[in-house]
DNA sequence: TTGATATATGCCTATATCGGTATATTACCG
DNA sequence: CGGTAATATACCGATATAGGCATATATCAA
């Protein structure tokens, strides 16, 4: 078996880069393909595929507008991730690291209260 | 070219659900191989792979054990793709939204006012 | 109508998977 | 020492890429 279609969900279709960049560039606001070509510097070919990747993962809305298309975010594809993710930001925020210095002390005095049901 | 290499970066890495798992399990403390491998049904080399690609990102760290390598989290590799994905939260919070109703209303007010330098 | 512009799609190649199975390596046990 | 347990690695096969290039399609302009 090979990997998972990029276009499987979102994590996949965010793997790639340049999609990343597509996203970043659409959230300044609706553009049409041309735009994202000049700002990235890719082929136009490359930009429509990796449009069509973000929008069977919902990532992306098209608009059509005479010959051109409009392209605009749809983040809300996205909260799949920053959930997921979310859950480990303890792991590096000094924040949290406070709250379980604090967490762990309240378990101390707990422990040493004797809270049983003696 | 082929797509990129899972071991580029955690954004490729995280891609893959089981590797997430793998995450999740790790979320709730060190543990050796054998655990991972009963807790997510995999077969072992299987594990023994995508630990090595979460190794290889920084996701996780090894310890030896005896005949044993006991496998910690390292959630800060995971902060990149954190930091990108906050910023699209806006995209789905209400919280943001009345933040931008709240932001749209202060800029009318000053429009409003005249704040020029005539 | 003829041509130019904007975008999507098709085809090709090289490549990095991912799962399965067998095996190598190392540590522990009697 | 011989055997078993824990883990990593090698090899294989199938597949879905991502980029490059040509081209089809549709819209606008003269």
């Amino acid at each position: 078996m090979a990997r998972a279609a990029t276009t499987a969900d979102a994590f996949n279709a965010v793997a790639e880069p340049r999609r990343r960049e597509i996203l970043d560039a659409l959230a300044g606001g609706e553009r049409p393909v041309n735009d994202l070509v000049a700002l990235l510097g890719l082929a136009q070919p490359q930009v429509s595929k990796h449009l069509r990747v973000l929008r069977e993962v919902g990532a992306v809305d098209v608009r059509e507008d005479g010959r051109r298309r409009l392209y605009r975010l749809n983040g809300h594809a996205l909260k799949p991730i920053h959930d997921w993710v979310k859950s480990y930001e303890r792991s590096w925020s000094e924040r949290f690291e406070r709250l379980d210095v604090v967490l762990e002390e309240l378990k101390q005095q707990e422990d040493g209260d004797g809270v049983s049901d003696a």
